[in-house]
Formats: C-alpha cells, structure tokens, sequence
DNA sequence: TGAACATATGAGTAGGTATTCATATGACGT
DNA sequence: ACGTCATATGAATACCTACTCATATGTTCA
C-alpha cells in the first residue's frame, strides 16, 4: 500500500506521491502560525497556573499574584498576553480589576492535555 | 455575592476566602509543569505543521523535510522532541524511518484550538 | 569491508521570553 | 487637587530555543 521508492533524498524526495498527497492538505501557514501562538501561551507553567486559578472564579491581579505567589508585575504582564489571546478578560470595579477566563475552549484544551499526560505518563 | 473588600493588596490580600478557595484547587506544580511543557511542544509553527502533516499518513523524515520545506536536520530535531512527548513515534525499514502520530488526543487538541482562533478572530 | 544513503546529534548562534525594577496610569476618598 | 492604592507598562537581563553546520550512527548493497 506504500509507495514505491523513488529517487534520491535530498534532491528529489522518497515517496512522491505521499508528499503530494500531504502538501495538498498542509494548513495554510496561517493557521499554523495561529495555532503555535495560542499553544505556545499555554505552554508556560505561571499562565496555566493564572488559568486554572481564574477557572475556579474571577480574581483580581493582586488575589491572583497572592495565590500564584507571584510579583503583581509578573501577573500583570502574562495576563496582558492571555488577554491578547482572548483566554481572559477583565472587569473593572472601582480600582480593581476581576479577571475571568473569556473562553470555554481553554479549559477544555487543558483537561485534554492533561488526558493526553496522563495517557503517557506510565509508558516511557 | 462577591466577597467583602478586606485589606491592603501587597500584604494582605484583597479577597482572602477567593483566594483561599483558588489556592485549594491549585493544580499540583506538577501537573502544571507538564500541561505547559505539552502545550509548550505545540507551540512552534514548525512542529505544528509537522503534526498536520503527520495527520494525513506516515512520512519518512526526508518527504517531511520537503513537504515542509526544511532541513534534514531541523526536522530530525523537532522529531526529536515530539518523540519525547509521545506526540510522534517511528518505525524503522531498512534505512527509512517512518513517522507517525503517536497519540490521537493530539489533532483532537490541535482542532480544538483552531475552533477557539475561529471563535475570536472577528472579534479584536 | 567499504561506499552510499537516511537519520541523529553536538556545538554554536541569533532571536525570543519571563521576570525584575522603576515608573506611569487611572480610580477613589478627603 | 492630593495622597493612596490597584494595575499597567517600558527597559534591562538572564535564560531558553530553533536553526545551521559539521559530524556521528546505523543500514543496505556490492
């Protein structure tokens, strides 16, 4: 069922029909380009901390930096980058400001990740 | 509904049962550190388009390198991490190794994302 | 065994990023 | 208007990461 094997490697490829098959499909660049980006702000541990906090109710930054044990600049400036992604959004009252997860996807994304972790976690 | 301002931020925390509450459900660090080293993973235009890729059917590292427009190497690189997180996996014949997708949660997690870039990309 | 090929890997480097420190913005009470 | 408090932001820095180049490993065939 696999194809032949064809030509050189570096210059003319292994198995052309496969890698036709797969440019067709590739994601236009753009996509990967937004996927990487949305992935990558979750790929640190302080902004899956912030979400997952936010995830059990609104805070506001100095609540959060309390319970992440963190800097108020340090979380104010990964939440600039999580509200730049739409994963949270805030509220104003008065001088404080609630934060709260903007999107039910994330946390769907995290316990999924999460599946996937533990999916793996024994076999390695 | 929302809790009674208490007293100062820096020190005292502004809403401490919240906080309280939030600091209960923390995940563990762990749990953390490997949320965000999964999405940490994903977070690379590269590697995404290289799990797209992969999605379709199995390629060896050299038709990957030229449905990506890459080098040998760089792509031998990234194969690299996405094997240590059990996201790809190989299956050597003769000199060729083929590349897969290891773990089905992962396009499930890449689709996932691309809904929620779908969901907020009119709005900003 | 040796040449040829596919893949893996180590070192080096350029660009990116998370935090800190200092300071700015914006809102409230007096 | 002024001082205070909560939050935001700019610059600097120390660390990390993706690629390149050179080379190593491992397989096949003669």
């Amino acid at each position: 069922m696999r194809p032949e094997i064809g030509e050189l490697c570096e210059q003319h490829v292994l198995h052309s029909d496969a890698v036709e098959r797969a440019k067709q499909e590739l994601v236009p660049e753009q996509d990967a380009a937004g996927l990487a980006e949305t992935f990558k702000v979750l790929g640190d541990p302080t902004r899956v901390r912030l979400i997952h906090a936010l995830s059990v109710g609104e805070l506001c930054v100095c609540d959060l930096a309390a319970v992440l044990d963190m800097t108020q600049s340090a979380v104010s400036h990964q939440l600039r980058l999580l509200r730049g992604m739409s994963i949270v959004k805030g509220r104003r009252e008065g001088k404080v400001i609630f934060y709260s997860l903007d999107d039910d996807h994330v946390v769907q994304l995290l316990s999924q990740a999460l599946e996937h972790i533990r999916h793996i976690g024994g076999n390695k």
